[in-house]
RNA sequence: GGCGCUAUCGUCUAGGGGUUAGGACGGAAGAUUCUCAAUCUUCAAACCCGGGUUCGAUUCCCGGUAGCGCUACCA
């Protein structure tokens, strides 16, 4: 029988979840999905200092909000707990010292100082600067003791005498001479066990079948597969993911400004925008014309072995023509809500909305969504709806031009003469009717018909379809908002007060 | 410096010993009886360089170059 898949994200909670992290936990857990295997979260804290409690809350979140989900894991337990590395130590030092036992692990007992101009001499005659082994030929006994009486020592792992191989799912086979490779540190002076070491005895005893990993880590597998051959215990398979940098090809980094899933999530970009773009970073389906993947179609479409080995250049245009394309798919309950929320955070609509307010709400999102690429956007958006001032229309440049037409005058007061006249309705018929009256009284036609009215009443020249914009402004002015929405009467004599027509 | 990984349009990528080298984002142009957005159509845009193998390499091999990563008692 074939052994089920298990595979795993180990973060450390030592910051907001980064972009390549997520990216990892995707593929691992897409790999999962599709093998109907076990997806498992780990948390790796052995870096106590920096790790803190409410990175990890804020881990756990931030996946469940990108549509992940796990199997086994701190908050879910499991049945080789614990998921949490700073529960574990016991462990790592009973495996150490079976190690010792077994010769295949020694105590060091070189001091920083000594490690460090060895290193320099070894630099500065242009060797590899690899640990020379001094303690390597110490009599485990003489060690013994002398870890016995109290010595600070930490505990090293003997690195094979032949060449350390492995097989990458992404790369191929992958070959490090052991020259080239240290006897590692497993165990420092202080007692505290290594990540290289400790990363090894997690996956061998949660039993992870694939470790997918970023390639940051291709150095280090060399050491860890020693560590497994030294317990004798199974090597898992290796798929090492590539880099993903900024636009200048370096590593993405805090300084190429959204890097962390939260920071997406407060822009207001979709979940499964997120997800369907990581995947195609470095990953393709076969054919490689379809570029919209749902979670599910993902799953059933993704290959370990047609991820990319090569690095990916971040581009922030292709996430928003994804997010783009989610909000416009997306169930529009959803989307209404979720865009609300950034609305009522800007202080424009009120934190519980009638049924009549709500759905005016919905008709604004609809209204203004085709123009955002993420929700953050919104809000300066509805400023045609909300902060709507006549002066500002006037003395906008862009709006001279439309302003100074000849027939943009008669236009401008036919339309608020027939707006205030008592027989108005404010209805997008009626607007109709009144703009082609208009255009019969002053010959005006097009443009010249249109954009002075469009900059009388939402202050730009260009924007949504009168169609849907008039009953818009018109209900908005009747209803209760903390910022009052001006009618189209209110709007329309406002900018006849503030505009004087050029004779 | 050493070791490792990588190399197709500006970007993400498909493809693969003989192809008009395909798709997508972005860009440009046009259509949509006001504009903008959306939508649709069209266009421009790439096999890093040098050797080798071969009748033929962008594809396979080697070297160079460049980018990135690792080179810790960090993870």
């Amino acid at each position: 029988m074939p052994e089920k898949v298990r595979v795993r994200f180990a973060p450390s909670p030592t910051g907001q979840l980064h972009i390549g992290n997520v990216r990892t936990a995707l593929f691992n857990w897409l790999f999962a999905r599709q093998k109907g295997g076990t997806f498992i979260l780990r948390i790796e804290d052995t870096d106590v200092e920096r790790s803190e409690a409410r990175y990890e809350t804020q881990l756990l979140e931030d996946l469940k909000w990108l549509g992940l989900d796990w199997d086994e894991g701190p908050d879910v337990g499991g049945p080789f707990p614990p998921y949490r590395q700073s529960d574990k130590m016991g462990t790592y030092r009973a495996y150490a010292e079976r190690l010792i036992q077994e010769q295949k692990a020694y105590y060091c007992f070189c001091s920083a100082e000594e490690l460090e101009r060895e290193r320099e001499q070894a630099l500065k005659e242009g060797r590899q600067p690899v640990y020379s082994g001094k303690c390597r030929r110490l009599d485990p006994v003489e060690a013994a003791r002398r870890h016995a009486a109290g010595e600070a020592g930490a505990i090293r792992l003997k690195i094979p005498e032949h060449p350390i191989r492995f097989h990458d799912i992404v790369r191929g086979d992958v070959e490090f001479s052991n020259e080239v490779v240290s006897d590692p540190i497993i165990v420092r002076s202080s007692g505290l066990p290594v990540y290289n070491y400790v990363v090894v005895i997690d996956d061998a005893d949660m039993k992870i079948t694939h470790v997918i990993r970023g390639d940051d880590h291709i150095s280090n597998t060399p050491k860890q597969v020693a560590v497994y051959e030294a317990l004798g215990l199974p090597v898992p398979q290796f798929a090492h993911l590539s880099t993903i940098l900024g636009p200048d090809r370096e590593r993405l980094s805090k300084r190429h400004g959204a890097t962390s899933v939260a920071n997406f999530r407060e822009m207001g970009i979709l979940p499964e925008a997120l997800m369907n773009y990581l995947a195609l970073l470095g990953w393709a389906p076969s054919g490689g014309d379809r570029e919209i993947f749902p979670k599910q179609e993902l799953i059933k479409e993704f290959s370990l072995e047609r991820v990319t080995p090569s690095p990916a250049v971040f581009d922030t245009e292709k996430l928003y023509w994804l997010n783009r394309h989610y909000i416009k798919q997306g169930p529009p309950e959803k989307t209404h809500q979720l865009a609300e929320s950034f609305l009522v955070r800007a202080g424009l609509l009120p934190n519980a909305l009638d049924a009549k307010a709500s759905a005016w709400a919905g008709r604004l999102v609809d209204l203004l969504a085709p123009y955002v690429n993420k929700f953050d956007e919104l809000p300066a958006r509805a400023g045609i709806i909300f902060r709507y001032k006549a002066a500002d229309a006037v003395a906008d440049p862009a709006n001279q031009l439309a302003l100074a037409d000849g027939k943009a005058g008669d236009v401008l007061s036919a339309f608020q003469a027939r707006v205030a006249a008592d027989d108005y309705r404010p209805t997008a018929e009626h607007f109709k009717a009144i703009m082609n009256e208009i255009k019969t009284k002053t010959g005006a036609k097009g443009k010249e018909l249109f954009h002075p009215v469009r900059i009388m009443l939402i202050g730009a020249a260009s924007g949504p379809d009168f169609d849907k914009l008039i009953p818009l402004i018109e209900e908005g002015s009747r209803l209760t908002l903390p910022v009052h929405v001006k009618s189209v009467r209110e709007r329309a004599q406002e900018f006849a007060a503030a505009f004087q027509p050029k004779p």
